[in-house]
DNA sequence: TTGGTGTAG
DNA sequence: GATTCTACACCAA
């Protein structure tokens, strides 16, 4: 027999889904929206719409020609600057995060976020009084006995999937997995921070309820907007109930709809099990687990190929079998990169080009500034950067990709070019304007050409400009990464120069502090006392491996 | 490290 | 498909 993959439900996992996310932000700004069909635009689209407008005909990703014809009267409002929303997502995230023990929160866009409650859960399992669960306590907080609602355990707040046979009260309790029980408090928890959400902040969002992100994700997509769904036990196979509901749940899935699932691998699946003649069939996720031969080995051939990760076919199996062990990640304090880009009808121009890098280069200054300083220090009042992005990539997108005609295979519609990021973007004191001038003329313009030497001939339709390969700074109680920097002090202090009268100051550790860290492990190999001079500027002995550093140091704090 | 693909909202 | 403006993981070279 094949081996089956083993679902491990121990936890519990909360997903959350603010209803239309964009038009909710307007809504919140200006409440008589909420009353009105709204769409927000992006150039020539509606990007997203209030569900009176969805009543009216609307949808997302349509034209607003369409939109206008379609209704006449929508309320339209441009959303191309993502500003407000980036601030709204964070806001949301950290008030659900002060609710959740431990803080697992992760974010995923700016709409969602999957929580891992299993703590809060098994406590308030704990606590449970088994004999009267219609007036149960659930407690917030572990310490402070008040904090938290009142709830009713015996029945399960907002939709179940599948719905819940009415009257299955707190009778049939003794005999119910605990399983169910705590699926049962955690619908709770959702309907509770889907109301704080709402009546604190002005959010309705769609809850979902199950034991692993890719579950909670997709039974929260039952019943939409502004309710819940939580997936029911059994979800292993019982007399009564051959397959249990996840896998119940997961066949009637179409193969597309699946989160890691997208267009490409979706078409390779339904190629192989539909056969090339059947191409409109709607392949589920039941077609493809009961193909003759399926399995890890079988996924892996059909899957392979360029751009797929190792191991995909086992992580498709597991899948499709409702197996998800991805932990939920707390979200991360600084991004992996910042972009900004802008699509154009056609920009065939070098003059117009300059202009719109030059914009572009603005937002991004502006966006580094908002995301990667600290502003929170008193000793440097104009910011701190908490990381230095070390590269500048510009990416474009010709009008038509080359390899238009045949229709069949990938257009690769986007090139990029990369430069090192030069640090006098990192001045604090300088205005963004200027930087942002000189940035484009100092090493985007020369990107640009790197990506099109011709002098003429391209047009594009999209230019971004992002800056990745962040280093983190050297933190000042955070480890950077796994090294000490108390230590480093001490261990230099305990080797000074003899004849040095002042302890010797390293560098500040705002600077881009690895190739000093790297410099420092290998001087730690030796035993060789430590090469310096003095800086007057600190009337301290810098050692020569920091020199550089520390002058740019004093170059962009003074 | 760079440039590109695929996925997501 | 691509339409918008991103962000991330992962791949090969």
């Amino acid at each position: 027999m094949a081996s089956y993959p083993v679902r491990n439900d121990s936890r519990i996992v909360l997903h959350l889904d603010y209803d239309c996310f964009y038009a909710s932000v307007f809504e919140v700004e200006q409440p008589i929206l909420k009353t009105l069909p709204l769409a927000v635009q992006q150039k020539q689209i509606v990007v997203t719409c209030n569900y009176e407008a969805r009543r009216r005909g609307l949808h997302k990703l349509q034209l607003i020609r369409d939109a206008k014809r379609i209704c006449p009267d929508v309320v339209i409002v441009l959303g191309e600057d993502l500003t407000k929303f980036r601030n709204a997502s964070k806001d949301l995230y950290l008030f659900v995060k002060d609710f959740v023990w431990g803080g697992r929160v992760e974010k995923l866009g700016f709409d969602e976020l999957s929580l891992d409650v299993t703590e809060m859960i098994d406590y308030n399992v704990g606590v449970l009084n088994p004999h009267d669960l219609p007036s149960s306590f659930f407690h917030l907080d572990r310490t402070d006995p008040t904090v938290g609602f009142a709830y009713d355990a015996a029945r399960f707040e907002g939709q179940t999937d599948p719905p819940s046979p009415e009257g299955c009260g707190s009778a049939s309790s003794l005999g119910l997995s605990s399983l169910e029980v705590r699926l049962r408090i955690a619908s709770h928890l959702a309907g509770y921070l889907r109301a704080q959400l709402e009546h604190v902040k002005g959010y309705t969002a769609t809850g979902g309820i199950s034991t692993s992100k890719l579950l909670a994700k997709l039974v929260g997509n039952l019943h939409k907007p502004n309710s819940q769904t939580t997936l029911l036990p059994p979800y292993e196979a019982t007399e009564n109930n051959s397959q249990g509901n996840v896998i119940q749940f997961l066949d009637a899935h179409e193969i597309r709809k699946i989160p890691g699932i997208g267009s490409r691998l979706a078409q390779k699946l339904k190629d192989h099990v539909a056969g090339d003649d059947a191409t409109d069939d709607k392949v589920t996720v039941k077609d493809v687990r009961l193909f003759p031969g399926m399995g890890p080995v079988l996924l892996e051939k059909i899957l392979r190929g360029p751009g797929a990760p190792r191991g995909i076919g086992m992580r498709m199996w597991n899948i499709l079998h409702g197996v998800d062990s991805a932990e939920v990640l707390e979200a991360r304090d600084l991004p992996t990169q910042i972009s900004i880009e802008d699509s154009y009808g056609r920009l065939d121009s070098l003059d117009s080009v300059r202009r719109e890098l030059a914009i572009l280069a603005k937002s991004l200054i502006r966006r580094m500034r908002t995301d990667l300083l600290d502003k929170t220090d008193p000793t440097t009042p104009l910011g701190r950067w908490l990381a230095h992005p070390r590269t500048l990539r510009l990416s474009t997108r010709p009008r038509l990709p080359p390899d238009s005609d045949t229709g069949r295979t990938y257009s690769a519609s986007r090139i990029s070019r990369s430069t090192p990021l030069p640090p006098f973007v990192f001045a604090l004191d300088e205005n963004i304007d200027g930087l942002a001038e000189r940035l484009v003329q100092e090493a985007v313009l020369p990107v640009f050409r790197k990506l099109h030497p011709d002098k003429a001939g391209w047009a594009l339709s999209l230019m971004n400009i992002a800056v990745t390969n962040l280093v983190e700074s050297a933190g000042d109680q955070k480890q950077s990464s796994g090294r000490d920097i108390g230590k480093m002090f001490r261990q230099q202090e305990s080797r000074a120069v003899p004849g040095s009268r002042t302890p010797p100051v390293l560098v500040d550790p705002r600077g881009a502090a690895n190739d000093l860290l790297d410099a420092w492990d290998a001087w730690e190999e030796t035993d060789e006392p430590l090469p310096g001079r003095m800086c007057p500027r600190c009337e301290a002995r810098i050692p020569d491996f920091a020199w550089q550093a520390h002058e740019m140091y004093h170059s962009s704090v003074d």
